[in-house]
DNA sequence: CACTTATCTAGACAGCGTCTAGTTAGGAGC
DNA sequence: GCTCCTAACTAGACGCTGTCTAGATAAGTG
């Protein structure tokens, strides 16, 4: 944990430094687990020099969340470019992208719900989350055949839609299922159920298709 | 936060009392916020004397999170045994009762999946979840019409089923859905949303019925 | 070169969980 | 009623935490 090469009193690239930091600390032990200090002391700097950075512990890790979001977005939009031009393809597409980064990285995604650890209004946060829903909007709109609007409460099938991913995610996070699989094979078991899964529930989608 | 009536050196009941007073502070302020510390004071004891009963943090909320598992266990049991007797209407009774329970009740229920905070494999714990289960299955069963096996991985209507129920209960709870709904409104608003949602998935359940 | 400002250090503080030594009192055996 | 054992509880200590300060350092600007 000691710094690769020798420091000067200035960083260079603190803020960068510690956020890699907070990640890998959050990654292999749980965002329970993240102190400033140690953070701090994965980057070779005092205990104090975070605060200049992010203000405070809330700061930093709003500021991961924030990036794991994105990275989040990025890939479930780049999975629903590969499906194809069925809505219910795309849908399907996109819940499995979702699925597999919730399984792949638990803790960060865990952060990224944790109101006493990071602040859940900062607006790159909300800016993320905006994005996510306007395309979850757009792809229920045309599995659904209805022009859905983001500002109206949400319908049943995109709250069926949200809920069977962010609840699959959480079971298989939280060990309520697949406790017993060895952790090597958890990630491709998890995604067979899930394919399953998602199949069952675009038959309620399918058999209330238009067409 | 005194307490009430004069206390002897030896408090009587304190194992109770902090039971209740952990309660208190994680309904009113999360699981996050439980301290050792504050327990003992609202008990009226040294902050020491939790040790005694419970060996450490872990120990006490290990047996809050099981008599809360207790609570809802029985909430839903009593729901499932009000239903009628076609399965799909006992499925339904089911994932309503869970979904109460989970935003009646937020910190609670997010206590109990905290593994830096409790132990899992408390057998009081396993034992109540053990029970949680093997109802699920003798559900589904009469459901899909095969006879499922606890032991068995699961099938993917049951997985549907737990998902979308633990999945709708924590985006409430996350304030990703009904954000703007007033506090007060919330829990009604949040049943009539699972009420249409569930209809949705037992058309799913229904389509592959076996009459 | 002078000066401003961002960056970082180091020490302090209260609160936390846990440990340990010591104090109190309830209850069993006589 | 007395003794003794032991469960129950107190009080102080330790190292850890996040945050707050005052001060040291260096980079950049005119």
């Amino acid at each position: 944990m000691q710094p690769i090469v020798e420091r000067t009193y200035h960083h260079g690239d603190l803020r960068a430094a510690l956020l890699v930091a907070a990640r890998n600390i959050v990654e292999e032990q749980g965002a329970d687990a993240f102190t400033l200090r140690a953070a701090a002391r994965r980057a070779g700097v005092s205990h104090g020099a975070p605060a200049h950075h992010f203000g405070d512990k809330t700061g930093l890790l709003t500021a991961l969340a924030a990036q794991v979001m994105l990275d989040r977005v990025e890939q479930v939009e780049a999975a629903q470019r590969a499906a194809g031009s069925d809505p219910l393809d795309q849908l399907k597409a996109c819940g499995m992208a979702h699925i597999d980064f919730l399984i792949s990285h638990p803790h960060l995604e865990g952060l990224c719900w944790r109101d006493n650890l990071i602040n859940r209004s900062d607006p790159a946060l909300q800016a993320v989350l905006q994005r996510m829903t306007a395309g979850l909007i757009e792809t229920m709109s045309a599995v659904t055949g209805k022009a859905l609007v983001p500002d109206k409460e949400a319908n049943p099938s995109t709250l069926l839609a949200i809920s069977v991913v962010h609840g699959f995610g959480k079971l298989v996070n939280e060990y309520v299922i697949l406790q017993n699989v060895p952790e090597h094979e958890r990630r491709t078991r998890a995604l067979a159920k899930a394919d399953e899964m998602l199949d069952l529930v675009n038959t309620a989608f399918g058999s209330a298709r238009p067409e």
